[in-house]
RNA sequence: GCGCCCGUGGCUCAAUGGAUAGAGCAUUGGACUUCUAAUCCGAGGGUUGCAGGUUCGAAUCCUGCCGGGCGCGCCA
C-alpha cells in the first residue's frame, strides 16, 4: 500500500520527464534513519540519461515534494531518494487496513493446481516428506490468499514395480511370521512396519496364503499393503494439518485409456521410435537431454509415460497453471517433462516445477541419513508427536527450499524458546492480553485520533503491516515461504520492543490509548493471518 | 566426466544488484510493586569458501578453482 503509493508517484514523475523505457526501479525500506521508504530510480535513470544520479534525484525531489502524502523527500548517498510519509497519510492507511482486517486477501479468480507429497506409498512418511508436505501446503495457502483457486492433489505411484516389491515384501514377512524361511527380495522393503502389517494381515485373513504365490495372491497383498500405507500416510498428513482435495492414482491413467491416447498422439507427431524392443520419446528434439523410454520391451509403461498422461489429464481438467513440487532427486525428470508438454502443445508456463532440497536429520549430535528401503528413518509421525504441529510446520516453512536443511531432533524436542514459532505466537498472545486489560479498564479502540501515533516504533509498525501483501506476492513469484516467517519475526520483534517501551492501555490518556489499540489490532490481524497461512495456531494466551 | 542446487559470526538461518551484511540460539552485563520476562535493552563475535571479472555499487551477476548435496535407469 505504501509501496504502491511511492511507486505510483515515481511513475508519474517518469512520465512527466518523458521517459518511455520500462524502468524496473525498486522500492524498499531503507536502513534505520533514512526515512520511511526509498527508491533507487535515479541510479537506473542515470544509465539512460547519462547524467549524474544525484542530479536526477534532485528533479524527483522537486516533484515529489508537491504531493501532500509526503512530509519529507530527500536525496541521500550517491543518489537514493528517501521519503517520509505524513502522519495523516499513515493514519489513513492504517484506518483502511482496519476497516478490512483481511485486506491482504484477494478474491479468487484463477484456477491452478498444486501437486505435492506424491510418493511411492511404500513406507511411512519420513521427516523428508514432511518438508514437502508442509512446504506445499503453505504455498497453497499463500496462493489462495492472492487470488488463486487452488486444488491440492496427491499422486499415488501405484502402477510400478516398486509397489509390486512392496506387496512381495509383505508376503515374505507374512510367511516369515508363519515359520517359512523365505528371504526378502534383494531390493525389497526391510522396515519393521511391514512386520506389523503382516501380523495384522494374519489376524484378518489367516494363514491360507502361506507358501502360496500366484497373481491373485500378489494382487491381494499388493492392494492390502497399498491401502494400509495410504491410510497411514493420509493420517499422518491430516495430523499435520495437510489435507488434499484429490488423490490421483497413476494406475487410472492406464485403465481409462489416457496413456494409450497420449502415446498415439505422440506417435502421430513422429516423436516416438522403436529401438531394442522399446518405444522411445525424442526428448533430444526439444532439449539437451537423451531420448527416454516410454514403453519397455516388456510392454509395460515407464513412469515417464504415465506422468505425461497424468499431466495431459491435468491440462484437460482446465487448470491455467499446475505446480509440481519435487525433491531434488527428481531434477533429472524436468527436461523430459517440459519436452513432452511442448510436444503436446501445452503453453510453456503450464507446468511449473518447484524443486526443494533434502532434509538432513541430526540426532544425538550426529547427522543421520534416511532410507525408506532400509527402514532407517525417523517417521514424520514421531516428529510431530515429539515436537508438535505448530513447531514442525513453522520449522519446515522457515527454510529457503533451495537449501539443505538440518533438522535437529534433540533441539526440536526441547520445546524451548529456541524455536522462533514461540516468538511470533507470543506477540499474538500479548496483544490479545492487552485487549483484555483494555476492556477491563474501559479503554476502547479509537480510529479517530491516530495522528497521535508519532513515535518511530509506531510508524515502523504501520509500515510493516502495510507491506504484508507484497511479501505474499513475492512468495507467489519465487516460492520462498521463509520470506513469510522472516517477516512475521520482524514484525514480532518490532512489536515486542514497542511493548516494552510504551504502555498501550493508559486510562489517564484515553485518546492515545485508543490510537495505540488500533495499531495493536492491525498488528494482531497480520500475525493471526500470517500464522494461519503457515497453518500454525495463534494462541490467545501462552 | 557432465548437469542442477548449496557454501554467510561457534550453531541454525536471513538479506527482490543498494546505504553500516541482519536475526535467533549459544557466551556475557543489565531490566518484572507497571498491559504476560516464552519479552526487552546493551556487549563481544564476519576477509560472505578461494581467485579474478562486470559497474556508480557485488553475499547476490559472469569465469575458473575448492568443498558438500542430488541427478545422469527399459527405477519412481
Amino acid at each position: 500500500m505504501l509501496k504502491e503509493k511511492l511507486k505510483d508517484s515515481v511513475n508519474r514523475v517518469l512520465q512527466k520527464m518523458g521517459i518511455e523505457e520500462e524502468i524496473e526501479f525498486k522500492i524498499e525500506i531503507p536502513p534505520e534513519g533514512f526515512g520511511d521508504l526509498s527508491t533507487n530510480a535515479a541510479f537506473l535513470l542515470s544509465r539512460i540519461m547519462k547524467k549524474n544520479p544525484r542530479e536526477i534525484a534532485a528533479s524527483f525531489v522537486a516533484e515529489l515534494q508537491k504531493e501532500p502524502e509526503y512530509d519529507r523527500v530527500e536525496i541521500a548517498g550517491p543518489g537514493f531518494i528517501n521519503v517520509d510519509f505524513s502522519s495523516s497519510y499513515l493514519s489513513d492507511v492504517l484506518r483502511e487496513m482496519l476497516s478490512c482486517p483481511e485486506f491482504w486477501r484477494e478474491p479468487k479468480s484463477v484456477d491452478i493446481q498444486f501437486e505435492f507429497a506424491s510418493a511411492n506409498p511404500t513406507g511411512p512418511f519420513t521427516v523428508g516428506h514432511g518438508r514437502q508436505a508442509v512446504f506445499g501446503d503453505v504455498l497453497c495457502r499463500i496462493f489462495s490468499s492472492r487470488g488463486y483457486r487452488v486444488q491440492r492433489e496427491m499422486y499415488i505411484n501405484d502402477a510400478g514395480r516398486q509397489i509390486n516389491l512392496l506387496g512381495r515384501s509383505l508376503w515374505v514377512r507374512y510367511n516369515q511370521l508363519l515359520g517359512s524361511e523365505i528371504d526378502l527380495p534383494e531390493d525389497g522393503y526391510q522396515g519393521d512396519y511391514l512386520i506389523d502389517m503382516a501380523r495384522e494381515f494374519i489376524e484378518k485373513h489367516g494363514e491360507k496364503f502361506k507358501d502360496t504365490w500366484n497373481p491373485q495372491v500378489e494382487a491381494l497383498f499388493k492392494d492390502y499393503a497399498l491401502n494400509n500405507m495410504l491410510t497411514d500416510i493420509t493420517g499422518t498428513l491430516n495430523d499435520l494439518g495437510v489435507r488434499f482435495d484429490n488423490i490421483f492414482y497413476e494406475s487410472s491413467t492406464i485403465k481409462d485409456g489416457t496413456v494409450e491416447n497420449v502415446l498415439g498422439k505422440l506417435q502421430k507427431s513422429g516423436l516416438v521410435y522403436e529401438s531394442e524392443g522399446a518405444r522411445w520419446f525424442k526428448v533430444s528434439q526439444f532439449c539437451e537431454d537423451d531420448d527416454k523410454v516410454l514403453v519397455r520391451s516388456s510392454g509395460s509403461y515407464t513412469y515417464f509415460m504415465t506422468d505425461i498422461a497424468y499431466h495431459t489429464n491435468k491440462f484437460e481438467r482446465g487448470f491455467v497453471k499446475v505446480y509440481d513440487i519435487w525433491g531434488a532427486d527428481h531434477m533429472g525428470h524436468i527436461p523430459r517433462m517440459k519436452a513432452a508438454m511442448k510436444a503436446l502443445g501445452f503453453p510453456d508456463d503450464f507446468l511449473n516445477i518447484i524443486i526443494h532440497q533434502y532434509v538432513n536429520l541430526k540426532r544425538e549430535g550426529e547427522v543421520v541419513k534416511m532410507s525408506t528401503r532400509k527402514g532407517e528413518f525417523t517417521t514424520l509421525d514421531e516428529l510431530v508427536e515429539s515436537v508438535g504441529v505448530d513447531a514442525t510446520r513453522y520449522f519446515f516453512a522457515m527454510f529457503d527450499p533451495d537449501t539443505h536443511m538440518l533438522f535437529d531432533i534433540d533441539l526440536a524436542k526441547k520445546k524451548s524458546n529456541e524455536n522462533p514459532v514461540f516468538y511470533v505466537q507470543y506477540a499474538h498472545a500479548r496483544i490479545t492480553s492487552i485487549f483484555k486489560t483494555a476492556s477491563e479498564k474501559g479503554v476502547v479502540l479509537d480510529t479517530d485520533s491516530m495522528e497521535l501515533l508519532s513515535t518511530d516504533e509506531e510508524r515502523n509498525l504501520v509500515k510493516l503491516v502495510s507491506m504484508f501483501p507484497e511479501i505474499l506476492d513475492s512468495i507467489v513469484l519465487d516460492y520462498r515461504t521463509n520470506r513469510l516467517t522472516s517477516y512475521l519475526e520482524d514484525l514480532s520483534r518490532v512489536f515486542h520492543a514497542y511493548y516494552n517501551k510504551y504502555i498501550v492501555v493508559d486510562p489517564g490518556n484515553v485518546k492515545t490509548s485508543g490510537a495505540r489499540l488500533a495499531l495493536c489490532e492491525s498488528v494482531k490481524n497480520i500475525l493471526k493471518g500470517g500464522l494461519e497461512l503457515l497453518g500454525v495456531s495463534a494462541p490467545e494466551s501462552m
